[in-house]
DNA sequence: ATAGACTGAATGAACATTCATTCCGTAAGG
DNA sequence: CCTTACGGAATGAATGTTCATTCAGTCTAT
């Protein structure tokens, strides 16, 4: 096997047991087996199950950039812009429910809630095209006069609580519900 | 020390690392540690780790629901019976910080993951009184016509991110704020 | 033949759980 | 009122397991 297709194993490996099992559930040995590699081999790639930890989150935030950055639509109306935002984000999270796992996984740990912190309070913001949307929709009047965050809340909020239940089997999102549930979140920050 | 007194110090030493570490992140050492107890006196409250993890859930979501049902008012209008749901839960959610990590914690592995499966598509349903208003909105033409799942996940969803946000010190949500955010919820789901 | 990739047994730390022992409040007996 | 004996509560060192990480040795492609 080639050492690309090495780390690509690795990767998928720990990502689907990650997925599934969380952080601590996952042993290096679990990663090993599933990727049939030794133990060892995975710390040619990565330095220390934290490093991997990171490493991954960082592909999978890369990918899912990439989605929504592609399909963001310049000089449309602010309505129009948040709408195809908010489709690719729930058809992303529900085409990638290994991802979208991982993600909660990560958020929801030390890792993650520190990454957070510095994206809302650092100075670099990768997330600016989404961002601009929040901003152009305040000062043009055509969403609610709430801080930004609460608006990233109040409209993606929904949408991870419907990717999760719809990854778990509760209900199925098909193309009738996903334009509905996406006009719903648009109409809770809307200006009336 | 009383024998409810140590049960009671353990059940909190336990919610707080819990909250912050994670189930795997805390071992039964520590809680003994932060509960000033041994290591096997835990043991003569909770049969295991396992256990304990599932009885301090039930804790915590007997407290959640005796808040939410003794808030909520009967004979009103839909609408108002949201609010006041929305209400009661968000502010639930940011005065109990620690009972709010644990639930996420909680419904983040494989255990709760279970339970609300059985909540859903089982038969009992000690959530009525909340899935009532939903019903009833449904019914009497004032939510729009989707699933109710999904308008759980609409309406709770965003209060679940904003009650995290502001747990987590990246804005405030004051006495101000929330009436606005929930009416946002309500917008979310009520028919036009 | 050599260098780099790979392996998995070995290592020591950390874990959940157990259990022989100690502690302590109570009540009977002096 | 004091002493003693009892039993459940509490303890924490010991146990066996599992973990992340290492490294001496093997393999493989050139």
């Amino acid at each position: 096997m080639t050492k690309m297709g090495k780390r690509e194993e690795i990767a998928r490996a720990a990502l689907d047991l990650i997925a599934e099992h969380g952080f601590h559930g996952t042993s290096m040995a679990m990663i090993a087996e599933r990727a049939k590699v030794g133990a060892g081999t995975i710390y040619r790639y990565y330095e220390s199950k934290d490093a991997l930890i990171e490493g991954l989150f960082k592909e999978v935030e890369l990918k899912l950039h990439e989605t929504l950055w592609n399909e963001t639509v310049k000089d449309q109306s602010v309505r129009e812009r948040f709408l195809h935002l908010g489709n690719s984000l729930l058809r992303y999270l529900i085409d990638n429910p290994i991802h979208f796992k991982y993600l909660e996984q990560f958020f929801n740990s030390p890792y993650g809630v520190e990454h957070r912190r510095e994206k809302i309070f650092g100075e670099e913001s990768k997330d600016n095209e989404i961002l601009e949307v929040f901003i152009d929709g305040v000062s043009k009047g055509e969403m609610k006069d709430l801080p930004i965050v609460i608006l990233c809340a109040q409209s993606f909020g929904p949408i991870m609580a419907m990717a999760r239940d719809h990854n778990l089997g509760f209900f199925t999102l098909d193309d009738d519900l996903i334009p509905q549930v996406i006009e719903a979140c648009w109409d809770a920050i809307k200006r009336k």
